[in-house]
DNA sequence: CCCTATTGCATAGATTGCTAAGTATTATCG
DNA sequence: CGATAATACTTAGCAATCTATGCAATAGGG
């Protein structure tokens, strides 16, 4: 059973009290949330979902990777690349075609469709992120960043 | 790693650049998934999954809820919390009743057993965090939560 | 009182993410 | 060479989200 700390606090028990407004994490989910609500928004108009956004970024810098190395350097898993990668194929976002020299490989290259979408999309990214960080200081900007950034790696070296 | 200075880069039109390094929503959106992935591993020792733990969270503190106000108060929409309440009510977490002055509200209560998982898992909620903001001075921690609450309030005041 | 609007919740279908297990191709070791 | 292991991807199934839509109970106006 948990301790009580005081005789009297009937429904409140604030032995452990943790409120959501000290938690990162919970700021942490807030921002993301705030944040891929608008990306999806806004990106939407041109026929491009978040899920596919993710790997054209890295696409638009690295064309013909294969699946593994695009789920590598998007940070997701085989299964979830496959899905997008399908939905991508289907939106004639990109093409996939086995690789020659290791027939189990498939590389992944952009369509010129695309590859147009680049320039005006990353623009849409630049007006979501600027909009973010209006009335922030570029030291507090600076600080912040190197803060979340060390909290992931933080989190990231923690196997269970 | 990716970005070229090369003034000839042929198929890297840099144009438009805008590295994810430099991106608030890239760093946010990687320190949420270290997050949740960690908060996932631990609270699935006690059988509680990521979408019923936001509703343990509130209902730890006001038990009764209608599912409209639980929804609000999680910051979820409601068919969200109708599909987190059913798995929770198979779980033994909660029971919903019908209130009696109101027969569209249905109330939420949390179970025993929902109780006494409580402080422990507030305890691993804290001890999380901790992990996350190791290394990491009071000062440069407040100014991260005073930025990061900021960007999401940016956000949530644009429409589209 | 009835008709209609509002409110509270549920269902349907899509997207994004995961783990676990399967398939096909290539590499390796005895 | 042939069995086995490793690699690259896919499929299956689940969870957590959303938007759009539907249904049932209540409230309000004439």
């Amino acid at each position: 059973m948990p301790p009580r700390r005081s005789p009297k606090a009937k429904q409140n028990q604030r032995a452990v009290a943790f409120p959501p407004r000290l938690s990162s994490g919970y700021l942490v989910r807030d921002a993301h949330r705030a944040f891929q609500r608008l990306l999806e928004r806004r990106i939407a108009t041109y026929g491009v979902t978040r899920g596919q956004w993710y790997f054209l970024r890295v696409l638009w810098t690295a064309d013909g990777l294969s699946q593994r190395e695009l789920s590598a350097r998007v940070g997701m898993m085989e299964p979830t690349t496959a899905v997008a990668l399908r939905s991508m194929e289907r939106s004639r976002l990109i093409r996939r075609l086995r690789a020659e020299d290791d027939r189990r490989k498939v590389r992944v290259f952009l369509t010129a469709k695309a590859k147009r979408l680049r320039d005006e999309l990353l623009m849409v990214a630049r007006g979501i992120t600027a909009h973010a960080e209006q009335g922030i200081g570029a030291r507090d900007l600076a600080n912040f960043r190197q803060v979340i950034a060390r909290m992931t790696a933080n989190l990231d070296r923690i196997a269970y």
